[in-house]
DNA sequence: ACCTGAACACCGTTCAAGT
DNA sequence: ACCTGAACACCGTTCAAGT
């Protein structure tokens, strides 16, 4: 065929299905050709598009941090800004969109924070912080460890890793596991409310830092 | 060759080379033949001791996490048992082992827990929160709270995500990233402060929930 | 039991050729 | 400019063959 009259590709519809094709399969499903597969392309064609895969995968996780809602931070009409409730709402939209596509998030938590989508979010949680009178080193800190927590709630479930088999859990190596095949059933629920419990802890903690 | 007199090869061989390998050139660079090569054998002969890769791969992040410190939820001999202090000693040495073997890290903290020195960790983290006091509820959610926030801090460092460019940050886009490219410069330092500023929030926090 | 080479079905990426 | 097939240098894994 060579070239068509209207481009086959875009670098949107290349995103949207690599990112469909993840959730779907997992980040190992996602190859070249297979991707050019689902967009009844060849392998090659990508490549007028994106540089590397590498490429397309970061575009896939900036549009993943995208979806985060920043609107809390945005300045107070009036009264002074409320830190600790722009800090939660952030942290639980933060982690929706994670937990939205669960096996980018690997992928996203290692790579460089350059992507706009990233540095949007960094700046705004940033700025807001140093509005509300935390001193700006503080104000990173809460920026990095605050990505710490969600990242890291979204990337590994804890409950997952345990399995249901009772048998699984020997008393003489592990001698408080003895109900730990209980979790594996309810994974969704346990998640998230370990992260609820760190999410009150954590902004509870900064609140006491907070003169 | 054929069959050598002396095995070639050991599962514990494997994983310390293959540890090595990962550390010095990332994740990315183990491959079953080249971690063959590095052994001196062929591609195949690794699958004399192990099914498959991934196999490998969950030794070596099994011990990593092996070389966390779990002596400080030992039963204390005389008083009660301070959980802070412990919680916060376990939580350093953990980040500690993870941050010496970073490229692992990404694979260790998305796979099934059901490594046993990740049953042992959370076995000991459980016991020790139970005897000191906490419901059992809430002992399962500080085990995986703290998983999520020390996971995610050796995961990606946050200023890593910078560079050192000035140029790069355009106030238009961000207007309060003026100074972020001065983290590039600082990156363990702002982590390490950034992870120190965390830990001490979540455990003031939980200490608040602790009743 | 433990190693080998050959083979299978894949990869990411480059590149000349087509329109 | 944007697609193609062919090609290169890789993958993980299986398997029959060797000792």
């Amino acid at each position: 065929m060579a070239r068509p009259r209207k481009p086959l590709l875009s670098r949107d519809r290349i995103v949207t299905t690599a990112l469909a094709l993840i959730d779907e399969e997992g980040l190992a499903a996602l190859s070249t050709r297979r991707l050019a597969a689902e967009l009844g392309v060849s392998g090659p064609s990508l490549y007028n598009h994106f540089a590397t895969k590498e490429a397309i995968l970061d575009a896939a996780a900036d549009t993943v941090i995208g979806q985060v809602d920043l609107s809390m931070f945005a300045p107070a009409p009036e009264g002074p800004p409320d830190w600790r409730a722009a800090l939660l709402a952030w942290a639980r939209s933060y982690r929706a969109a994670l937990t939205e596509h669960p096996h980018i998030v690997p992928f996203l938590a290692t790579g460089p924070g350059l992507r706009p989508a990233g540095l949007r979010m960094a700046d705004a949680v940033f700025g807001a912080m140093v509005e509300a009178g935390w001193p700006a080193a503080q104000a990173t800190r809460i920026g990095a460890l605050m990505r710490y927590f969600v990242t890291g709630s979204a990337l590994g479930s804890f409950a997952a890793g345990f399995v249901g088999d009772p048998q699984a859990y020997d008393p003489a190596d592990y001698p408080h596991l003895g109900q730990a095949h209980l979790l594996a059933g309810r994974r969704e629920r346990i998640d998230e409310a370990a992260f609820e419990t760190g999410l009150r802890a954590l902004i509870d903690g900064l609140a006491l830092q907070f003169r």
